[in-house]
DNA sequence: GAGTTTGAAACT
DNA sequence: CAGTTTCAAACTC
């Protein structure tokens, strides 16, 4: 209304508009911007809002939080008086960031009810920018806040009031047809919300959504659509025996394959249990009798979860929500405290680490390094297990699985095994261009198990299991300070832990969480992956980038004096990157690349390519290059998408893992995240970490160095501070410098604005 | 397994 | 921001 927010609001629109970036927008829209302030608005939130944690740093939990702020926001009558004002106008001043968040939620929701009449394929329109996938997500997720198209005028309409008319505006801009297919969702949503039940047709428009999304994030949504559904059936699957789905790399952006693999679910359904379930096309309501819970709820969390964080982060952040959204949900609530999970783990102590976050569930049988061969045996009992693990951390029940009763070790292992991969796989993850403790992934290597011959390799073998999992051996810091490998990964400490007075557990959620906040707000990227892994696509970085498309390195650099980065006290070296400019260690030895920029000779010895990435290196140069790659990286190169594929996402953590890495844990936190993920996201793969025989594990890395070593060690050379720091400074400046700040270095970068989204989503809880 | 070294994290 | 302390992993024996 009168508000000066709105006068700002319409300013920076103003701006916007005349931003190239708009003006690109607007190219690639068949419509036209009539006027179109509130959406500038919305994109302008979108784009530095909160992306998608690229970190899936154990944030996410902004992600899921932000869902609830949202529907607060919406319910808040205020809001309502803005936008009846325009019609078109959106006052969503505080919500962008929520917003975006949401509408990644939202997808995942969406994806709960897919439809799997709908194909993927259809989706075809991918915007080259997010900004406009953004744009176009919009409205859908204001139908989904709305709640009902006819939106009631009654308080609650608040927020719905909004949405319709930031529908409106957006609609300008959609052709008609979107216009369209935003009612149907709008119906759709409607009806899920009325009934919870239709999810097939949620999915459909989902699917839709999904189409606009850059083929990264089409991706991305893939993977977070298999997820739900996995989770969907794996609720069902209790009942019945679900196929997995398989998330490889087989599954391309176009493929139909997910509504395929998702009509055999229902089958299989069926054939367990309820014909009506699975194939009719409305297996909905059945489906949700049968899961005896809501599991639309359910698979909400886990997409929720998806997003960016690993099963553990997860628990951290996620676990709230769960309890929330599940409400008690009976059986599958309760596990979330992965009090559930340890029972599983009971059952076949193989598993390290079931733990509550579920991310325990990465830690795979050292010798499923086959978890592809796994993937193709999925056995369906495995179903459950997976899903889990899958819905990315949500710990979804994992005891609520099915699998207790039946399963038995071997499928249990499998099942894990699979599960981790899938996790590994998850498209969500691929948001997280930056990959924390590259190393560790290496673990996926089946290969190094079957290697390890040496007693070191036993010993690291050992710890490996645990290690995958992540262990800690805290005493004082009561596993709540960045001390502990644990709460840094963003996981709740598990069995393996050795850790004193530990506060990292399920249990102790919100004190795990307040901390978490605390951390985060003295520096917000203090659960992001240490390492980031960058591709460069040839577009922002030099020639030479483009030739090393990928590049990792320590977010911060080390500082390391006397180990002459030789060692793993170097976090570099640690985590299997280069030093680089942000490094301020003296001596610099790293094998895998040094501060001044020479290469190590062992390496290069090993893998040809990396000599480019070195040369890269020394130049320096790359940092700025580097976050562009770390963004692109997920994006553009397959390879380097790794993420993206369970399998490449191996290969990258091999390649990034460190020689020694056999013994090295994994960092957890990798992905960060999910959101924050990294870690969380990384976490995912931080199952594969389990396996990392180190011997082998050179041996495996020259091999692979050829084929994608290139991608990721090679990455130029530069400072990986993907994220921000400046460039002397170890520190890693605040989320908002980031944004803000260095516009020089940071323009040319949209990587960096979607990493550090992330973070920021955290901060807005609070 | 105990003790030492190391460097990040936390604190001042 | 720099210096110091605390901490837990990495390493050594």
């Amino acid at each position: 209304m009168d508000t000066p927010e709105k006068t700002q609001i319409t300013t920076s629109l103003s701006k916007f508009e005349d931003s190239p970036i708009f003006n690109y927008i607007n190219s690639l829209s068949p419509i036209k911007p009539v006027k179109s302030v509130h959406i500038t608005q919305a994109l302008h939130s979108l784009s530095f809002g909160s992306l998608p944690s690229i970190f899936t740093s154990p944030h996410l939990s902004s992600n899921k939080e932000s869902r609830f702020l949202r529907r607060h926001h919406y319910s808040d009558p205020s809001k309502s008086e803005f936008s009846s004002e325009n019609g078109n106008k959106v006052s969503r001043d505080e919500g962008t960031a929520l917003d975006v968040a949401q509408l990644y939620d939202n997808s995942a929701e969406l994806q709960e009810n897919f439809n799997p009449g709908a194909s993927i394929g259809e989706v075809s329109v991918e915007p080259p920018t997010e900004d406009l996938r953004f744009a176009v997500e919009l409205p859908r997720r204001l139908n989904y806040g709305c709640g009902s198209p006819e939106y009631d005028p009654t308080p609650r309409c608040g927020p719905q009031i909004d949405c319709s008319s930031e529908l409106a505006g957006i609609s300008r801009k959609c052709s008609p047809e979107r216009e369209m297919h935003l009612q149907r969702v709008y119906q759709a949503e409607q009806k899920k919300e009325a009934t919870d039940c239709d999810w097939e047709s949620l999915i459909s428009d989902s699917n839709d959504l999904l189409i606009f999304n850059s083929p990264t994030d089409t991706e991305a949504f893939k993977g977070l659509m298999q997820k739900s559904l996995d989770l969907g059936t794996s609720f069902s699957a209790s009942l019945g025996e679900v196929h997995k789905v398989q998330i490889g790399p087989s599954t391309q952006p176009g493929e139909t394959i997910v509504p395929k693999e998702i009509n055999q679910k229902r089958d299989n359904l069926a054939d367990n249990g309820n014909p009506n379930e699975c194939t009719t096309s409305n297996p909905n309501e059945d489906v949700d009798n049968e899961v005896g819970m809501s599991a639309g709820a359910v698979s909400k969390a886990v997409s929720i979860l998806h997003r960016g964080i690993r099963r553990r982060c997860l628990d951290f952040e996620t676990a709230a929500a769960r309890r929330k959204n599940l409400g008690d949900s009976s059986n599958l609530t309760t596990s979330v405290g992965g009090q559930s999970d340890e029972k599983i783990a009971s059952i076949d102590k193989r598993f390290v680490p079931f733990k509550p976050g579920s991310d325990s569930s990465r830690c795979v049988l050292p010798g499923i390094g086959l978890h592809l061969n796994a993937l193709a045996i999925t056995s369906k009992d495995s179903k459950n297990v997976k899903h889990e693990t899958l819905s990315s951390g949500i710990s979804v029940p994992s005891t609520v699985a099915p699998f207790p009763s039946q399963n038995s070790g071997q499928e249990l292992n499998e099942s894990l095994s699979l599960a981790s991969t899938d996790i590994d796989i998850d498209p969500t993850e691929n948001e997280a261009p930056f990959v924390e403790d590259v190393p560790q992934a290496s673990a996926c290597l089946v290969t190094e198990e079957f290697n390890h011959s040496s007693a070191k390799k036993k010993r690291r073998k050992l710890e490996g299991e645990s290690e995958a999992c992540k262990r800690c051996n805290c005493k004082k810091s009561k596993c709540l300070k960045l001390y502990c490998e644990c709460f840094a990964a963003g996981v709740y400490c598990i069995e393996p832990c050795s850790c004193q007075e530990c506060f990292n557990k399920p249990i102790h959620e919100d004190t795990v969480l307040s901390t978490r906040k605390q951390i985060e707000s003295r520096n917000p990227l203090a659960f992001a992956p240490k390492v980031i892994r960058s591709s460069e696509t040839a577009t922002e970085v030099g020639d030479e980038s483009s030739k090393t498309p990928a590049s990792a390195r320590h977010k911060r650099g080390c500082n390391c004096k006397k180990s002459s980065c030789l060692k793993k006290y170097c976090e570099c070296y640690q985590g299997g990157v280069g030093c680089s400019i942000n490094c301020r260690c003296e001596g610099c030895k790293n094998a895998f690349g040094r501060k001044d920029g020479s290469a190590p000779a062992e390496i290069e010895a090993e893998a040809e390519t990396e000599d480019e990435t070195e040369g890269h290196e020394k130049s320096g140069v790359d940092k700025i290059s580097q976050k562009t790659e770390i963004q692109n990286n997920e994006e553009q190169n397959p390879n380097s998408a790794l993420p993206m594929t369970p399998l490449a996402f191996c290969r990258a953590r091999q390649l990034l893992q460190p020689p020694f890495s056999s013994k090295s844990k994994p960092p957890r936190s990798f992905l960060s995240i999910g959101s924050s993920s990294g870690l969380y996201t990384s976490q995912k793969y931080g199952k594969p970490n389990i396996l990392r025989p180190q011997p082998k594990f050179e041996t495996q890395v020259q091999t692979i160095h050829d084929d994608d070593m290139p991608e990721i060690l090679r990455g130029n050379y530069s400072p990986s501070n993907g994220i921000k720091t400046s460039p002397n400074s170890k520190r890693v400046s605040p989320p908002h410098s980031i944004l803000g700040s260095s516009p020089a270095q940071r323009s040319g970068r949209k990587l960096i604005l979607q990493s550090i989204p992330s973070f920021p989503s955290l901060t807005p809880q609070h």
